[in-house]
DNA sequence: TAGTTATATTAACGCGCGTTAATAGTTGCT
DNA sequence: AGCAACTATTAACGCGCGTTAATATAACTA
């Protein structure tokens, strides 16, 4: 139970005095320091294991090197969100390259400008990356308000927040294009979460959006409403067959929710992609090894959550970048769930 | 940009000192202060939109309220753990509730004593959860010797430190000698991960435990490692297949591995569990929606964290729990993926 | 009324570090 | 030698809060 070492006793060892210290181990220039007492406080710091009070550091800094990933979801959506190792890894990857620590939280819906305002408040951290944001969240003017940098992943309509996302309505857009090129004219929707979600509703826009331009009327008995899980898309997909509606393809705007699509259609005795065909949106690792591998739109998860990072970091160093969104692009994948309509049995 | 509120400024609207102010927030009731005045207290700080500074509370009371989540994986390997969302909802699920924070890294392989240090004097945590620990990692001995609470998710052989953890041994022993009961008698395995991940070593073992008790030897050319991604139990699928040796089931210790062994097969022209039965480790959402429904071992990921968590939060109050060690159980979930040998052709 | 206890409140210090403004030391130039 | 211009170093304050020891007030006794 030795004492903590602090700055003090480097300078004490090193014989120079605490600011000294500090100037040498912050690389602080404006005063310049001999190279050998510069030498021999860094030589005493090691030889005591000194490592500088994080709170302390904080506090008289006014910077905790904390960035806050907050998720708009409850736990039991978090443990079914098949992106979040892909998320933390960039984020984890980036954060760890600049000396920085992640910080991990979860608002509960309806507490959101309560936590919000305790997260800046009590300067927890220095910036906020806000994960898979939705449209009735009731803390995003504060957010805006707050003196805090803030990165949004994904899209929230009429906010002044900076953004990384993806085209999510182009990528739909492009996707359901793919079935419509392959011959498909009766193609079902089953979305990847509520529509509070805004990646959803911009997904099912993509989709609407093909249709139309290819002529096709939009029919909302085709459209069932996922939920991140794999379940949902068993349930929504057995709905669709159970209606009696007619069609050869399916837009399912989430790899988990098509996964229990696949099980539903396969359980009905029909067959991907001979009887129906099926596109995906995610791409996730798992999404090439299921059988038959799914059609599916990238999303650079990993990607996004690094620019996600980089773009937070320049806001907290107060340099603002021209364009509020970032947009990256996403790449339609396509394997083996998609099949010309002439080669499919019409359902 | 206003200044920030600080418990003064609470003091002065509610016209009592700033030490009445902490004691009202903080609930000290060795010193009872007036109802009334407590009341006007709060409804100052309210007021005001006053949240305690977390430095500065870290500072003073020498406790920052955060808990570390350690990964020893590099990012690449993070992004493809397929558990990772089900402990990180058990974990924010338990912390949320307790007041506490999530602060994740991660250490290089190599860096860990370094790391170790750092986290434990820099007194960035007050207590460190250990994921996926392995034998060779060099900083164990520091964690032991640091004066902070650790919990260790998964088993360090020979470490004085807690742990929580599901008897991967027996799990897996159950697990092959269902396949054992079906008739099998030619197993193969593929592990969940390189060997210095001690729950790669405790699944095998137990493999091997389950054929030895079973009289049947252990044929290392039936063995191969995988490294938690789908994409090497395909591979590694392939090479068993490749290898010419006969065997009519597979256990492969991951279910995110069994995937890309079910792709192997697959294209082998084979089928499971005509050909071939399998017996998965994990239970990921997943496993029972790809097709066949993966025949698995369950393992309780979101109560392992949460657990662990408790763990770690009775540790930080200074009570030691009488064992160093909990273990969970696990159950054995049949599906389709394994089948009787009679009905099975010999491969 | 004076004395005693219980109750309520505060002044003041310390946590460990960053940082400014001031001081001591050194060199260059006239 | 005398002054200026650096260079190197330090004393001292503040960050915001927790907490102890001391003080002020009220509530009872005798």
């Amino acid at each position: 139970m030795s004492r903590r070492v602090t700055s003090q006793d480097v300078a004490d060892l090193a014989e120079v005095s605490r600011t000294t210290v500090s100037f040498v181990l912050n690389n602080v220039n404006r005063f310049s320091i001999r190279p050998e007492t510069a030498e021999k406080v860094r030589l005493a710091a090691q030889q005591l294991g000194y490592y500088p009070n994080a709170s302390a550091k904080a506090l008289a800094s006014n910077q905790t090197q904390n960035i806050g990933l907050i998720f708009t979801r409850s736990p039991e959506y978090i443990a079914s969100d098949s992106f979040l190792p892909q998320i933390l890894s960039g984020m984890l990857d980036v954060v760890k390259q600049h000396s920085l620590s992640l910080l991990v939280e979860w608002v509960e819906p309806g507490q959101q400008l309560e936590t919000y305002l305790q997260l800046t408040r009590a300067h927890h951290i220095d910036g906020i990356i806000l994960m898979t944001p939705r449209t009735d969240d009731t803390g995003i003017k504060a957010l805006e308000e707050a003196d805090i940098p803030v990165v949004v992943m994904g899209y929230i309509p009429d906010s002044t927040l900076h953004s990384v996302d993806v085209n999510n309505l182009e990528a739909a857009q492009e996707a359901v294009e793919h079935l419509i090129g392959l011959g498909h004219r009766q193609i079902a929707c089953i979305t990847n979460a509520a529509l509070p979600f805004t990646s959803a509703v911009q997904r099912l826009y993509g989709y609407r959006r093909a249709l139309e331009s290819a002529g096709i009327p939009f029919d909302p008995d085709l459209v069932r409403e996922g939920d991140f899980e794999a379940k949902s898309g068993y349930k929504q997909m057995k709905s669709l067959l159970d209606s009696g509606k007619k069609f050869s393809a399916v837009f399912v705007a989430s790899d988990a929710v098509a996964l229990g699509a696949y099980k539903a259609i396969w359980e009905a005795g029909l067959a991907i992609p001979d009887d129906i065909s099926i596109v995906g949106f995610d791409n996730l690792p798992l999404s090439s090894f299921i059988s038959p591998p799914l059609t599916t739109v990238h999303m650079p998860a990993r990607k996004i959550a690094q620019d996600s990072c980089y773009l937070l970091m320049r806001l907290m160093k107060r340099e603002f970048p021209e364009s509020r969104m970032v947009s990256l692009p996403t790449t339609l994948i396509i394997r083996d769930s998609t099949r010309k309509l002439e080669e499919s049995r019409m359902l």
